[in-house]
DNA sequence: CTGAAAGCGCTTACAG
DNA sequence: CTGAAAGCGCTTACAG
């Protein structure tokens, strides 16, 4: 592990300057054709590997994006992460990422770690809670931020918000089950109180009151633990319930698993609807309908704002929201 | 979006000179109490964020560790990236992830980025392919870096290697299967011609012949529609298959759903057993019986394990592989 | 306990 | 088309 080799040593090996050398990395036109081979010769012999750092203290762009997710390991979240990590990594850009739990403080100390790494520009998926201390060190900082999936600090136009259309997909999926005939609807899953469950909860709200039902609304943590669970109260409690929509996939699959374990047949004796469409949707049986967000679309979609942003040098629109998609399969026809 | 402020500024505020921020930047025991406060109360005023890349280019350590992982799609390697860059964010550094989706091209890109970002150290669990693309470079670099989760360059003084012990896994699950009375035993999933695919299946192959039995092997990639197609292909063509040991937790939840399209009752009629004890293992009903890698630990591990190497400048053992427990649930005594 | 100076590996005007 | 010089924001001996 000896001092890895610089453009002073590349220089010194192709007998140039470090001027000529750095416009050789940069692909300047100014190189002629020749001196650029015999400098690229050298770099190759050297082993030689760029510096981005040492170039991110003259220049600008540190060709680093800071990755902030509240439940990287929720497979939605994950998706969304891989996919902006991929599509950055295609436009020749580094991804620092974090999960923070949905822990705001954890949030705060990971965020200012990455600020401090000279990340170009961030996107955050953010927890609930104490937003100040998050979003007031980005802003002292300047960087470009925005946030996604959920919305937590109202400026928009400092923090630009993208997600997609909850209410659309909400209202789409409750339709669908009048639709195919289901009586009476339960929603489950989501933490009260929350901008995206009152997003995802909305469309049921509308619609039940436009057909004069009183709802049902079974809160909880967006885990398959709570969906499972959920299957035993619905039995019990509420044995009239013949479909539900759920927060997410998660509390649909849980409830999915639950009704099997305790015989309870999906589709005919209760239709269920996820929401975000994740792989597993279509691979359990019978297959869960649910509300497309095209996460990875909506990923690609992220990175190029954001890169966007740091070329064009002024904000995204302030607010996007995404088109979905209801995809039906057996849960809900069977 | 103005300069952000440096030492310079700070130490004109403070009245000292930007040596003394230098120091109380890095809590050196040198600066007076008074003075110290002094600085902390310019730094504070200005909005001071400290340029982690700056000080990097004087001193060693970037604060930087690279994670590239094969698939981080399947809930075992995020759940592994996961805990990895936790941990390393509790110990203050910030994490540079890629996901090279099996393609060792892509990752020999990738790895070629993290590298110029200046990364301190990298943890790889790498695609099988094109070996010297990417570790090359890393030897070039002289950049420590260790294998993870699948071995596949030989040099493991240089790269050293850790694992869970899937050998024993593969051996406890088999025993575990005919002690419960399975009388015919498949193993499904996983590519042929893979170290690790043959790791996972050792114990099978082992035990099997130790019960002079012919092994049934069904290869295929590691997800869940590989498992699904794999419940119709036995129920066809082996009905007297009644146990699958199967390569990961995805083939056996496949398995697992394509059983329960049949109306393959999993426990009484085939009993199954996954790989790597996901957390979908314990929410499915039946529950599935797996082996658990204990995959959050290994990646605190892993991440204790580069830092050692980083702060006492020497490589961790060679090899490094860790003990795996059978977890049993109703799907192999149901 | 604090300050002046050199240097980390690059880029960027500015000359030539 | 190429070179000499200054500077990015820090840290690190070295004086004092």
């Amino acid at each position: 592990m000896e001092r890895r080799p610089t453009i002073i040593d590349v220089a010194h090996k192709a007998g140039v300057s470090k001027s000529t050398v750095s416009l050789v990395l940069q692909n300047s036109p100014l190189v002629k054709d020749e001196t650029r081979a015999e400098v690229r010769r050298a770099m190759s012999e050297l082993g030689y590997v760029y510096n981005r750092m040492a170039a991110n203290m003259r220049s600008a762009n540190a060709g680093l994006i800071g990755l902030v997710i509240n439940d990287l390991r929720n497979p939605f979240f994950t998706e969304f992460a891989i996919s902006v990590q991929m599509a950055l990594s295609a436009r020749g850009y580094a991804t620092v990422v974090a999960n923070t739990d949905e822990d705001p403080s954890l949030q705060a100390q990971v965020v200012s770690a990455i600020i401090e790494h000279g990340v170009s520009a961030l996107i955050i998926s953010p927890a609930y809670g104490d937003e100040e201390a998050t979003f007031g060190p980005l802003a002292r900082a300047g960087i470009p931020a925005i946030q996604v999936l959920r919305q937590v600090v109202a400026d928009v136009d400092r923090f630009p918000f993208a997600a997609p259309d909850y209410e659309s997909g909400s209202r789409m999926a409750v339709e669908h089950l009048v639709a195919v005939g289901a009586r009476r609807i339960a929603f489950v899953g989501g933490l009260e109180g929350r901008a995206v469950t009152q997003k995802r909860m909305s469309g049921y709200l509308e619609v039940l009151s436009g057909l004069g039902q009183q709802p049902l609304v079974l809160s909880g943590r967006p885990t398959r633990s709570f969906g499972r669970e959920a299957a035993m109260v619905l039995q019990r409690d509420y044995p009239l319930v013949d479909a539900a929509i759920c927060f997410n996939d998660l509390v649909a699959l849980g409830l999915h698993s639950g009704c099997a374990e305790i015989g309870r047949a999906v589709g005919s004796e209760l239709k269920i609807v996820g929401f975000d469409d994740i792989e597993d949707c279509a691979q359990v049986w019978p297959g869960l309908t649910s509300v497309r967000c095209d996460i990875a679309e909506f990923g690609h979609r992220m990175a190029d704002t954001v890169l966007a942003w740091l070329s064009e040098g002024k904000p995204p629109p302030s607010e996007v929201i995404t088109p979905v998609q209801l995809v039906v399969r057996a849960s809900t026809v069977g």
